[in-house]
DNA sequence: GCAAAAGTGTTACTGGTACACCCATGG
DNA sequence: CCATGGGTGTACCAGTAACACTTTTGC
């Protein structure tokens, strides 16, 4: 997104027409679930990662076309989880200003109000990505940045409902969504992989049980290192068996 | 779909653009799973019911509509369940097959092969309707019918996939779903309770277990008639309390 | 030595599964 | 009188939930 600005590189004549993508990107960082966004120099909001398909794309190589340029990676875990389609969920008039600020810049395309003035769709995706590979590419009039879930700013348009929304269909598929697995980095403690599930599903788990019925799984081996950051008993590190990652009905249930 | 055949009332101008809503529709009789399917004279295949949304209309509002269209009813149950957007996923020779025979018959209008012959993607809905309160209404151009959900015809395009995405994801859900409330009438038997879960789990259900497990939940009522028709012990009828039918968690969980 | 994080084990309960017997009716 | 569908009860097992004590280290 550079040459035009705003909208690069989509045109009225290449993408699907009134469809767009919104992306809940999420990842774990010091005992936070954190989610990316990203804000535009125009405008007064921050908003969820998001793009156009292009007219040969399906939508899931559209979002991970759109996630791939926003965190450099590849191979991302993610699903498309619900179509926003309520007509007045665009709001026009922050559209507007963007259009307008865009000409302000000098980077004005006509092209640009053919479309973007009008009703889209947006197809909602979820991913989950390790924090630590992931490398924001900010540009001067494209600032990313994570946030914690659990504090977020003012958001554009409906992207709240969206985040919203989300994260209610994370929680009720929790069961067999492998979480952890895309969330944490190699090597990682129990006390982490229990702070996602108790982030998520807003409530505390009993530490005992909990690992107990991870390791039940036999989805998870104990390494012999221990964590040496903290300032006390130095916590055992896992790993996942990735040859059992795939298994269906691994991921622990926990109401 | 009268006045101009095959697209009334749907024109380039009043539609959201490239986009499309197919409905699997679902009801229980005489012990089977049925889906309502309907054929155009001019079309060699059957089909999900379907249509497009309005510009002013959410999607949701749009398939309620189209529901209603086919099947009389208002207050139906339906859901979202997933945007099939493969861009090959119209079969453009089928298409173009509807626009030349409808030309045949006389009913072409240059309007729709602007829009009929472009992309679409389609967002599937599934919904649990009361057969016997469905009034299908077929006209000499557009045939409907239920069939066993077990035995389908040949379909129009990704229909058939539509079909066995929308019994996945039910089957996944099948624990916070209300089907039997939906599907059954007033008064049922638990064997027709029980029928549901086994057709759309493929597996057969113990029924003593089943039972028990049902009525735990308290959110169904045993009647004091029976019901005569079969040739044997005639069965007791039970209701659901709707007071309860609203529950989460009530309904009951089968692996 | 005490606060904080982490390691480990036991018990009780509940929900699920497997299974057997009796009853009523129509043919 | 028997085949068929339906009603009811028990026993076992496994997974879940509740719960307590010990260890390590920094301050």
């Amino acid at each position: 997104m550079s040459e035009n600005g705003l909208f690069y590189p989509y045109t009225a004549e290449n993408i699907h027409p009134g469809f767009s993508i919104d992306c809940v990107i999420l990842s774990f960082h010091k005992k936070k679930l954190r989610i990316l966004l990203n804000k535009f120099d125009i405008s007064k909001y921050w908003q969820l990662p998001g793009g156009f398909m292009f007219k040969t794309e399906s939508s899931d190589q559209a979002a991970t076309r759109v996630l791939s340029e926003r965190t450099g990676l590849t191979g991302i875990y993610l699903k498309q989880f619900y179509l926003f389609s309520d007509p007045h969920r665009t709001k026009m008039d922050q559209n507007l200003e963007y259009i307008e600020k865009n000409a302000d810049k000098g980077r004005h395309t006509e092209d640009t109000d053919k479309w973007f003035l009008k009703r889209f769709v947006s197809l909602g995706y979820y991913a989950f990505v390790k924090y630590d590979d992931v490398n924001l590419s900010s540009t001067k009039e494209d600032t990313a940045k994570w946030f914690d879930i659990n504090n977020l700013p003012e958001l554009y348009s409906d992207h709240r409902n969206i985040i919203n929304t989300s994260l209610e269909m994370i929680r009720s598929l929790l069961s067999i969504l492998p979480v952890g697995y895309e969330l944490l980095p190699e090597k990682f403690t129990m006390s982490d992989l229990r702070k996602i599930y108790e982030i998520i599903l807003d409530k505390t788990l009993d530490r005992r049980n909990f690992q107990r019925k991870v390791l039940a799984t036999g989805a998870i081996i104990q390494l012999e290192e221990t964590g040496s950051s903290s300032s006390y008993n130095p916590p055992i590190l896992y790993s996942f068996d990735k040859e059992k990652k795939d298994m269906i009905d691994f991921y622990p249930f926990f109401k």
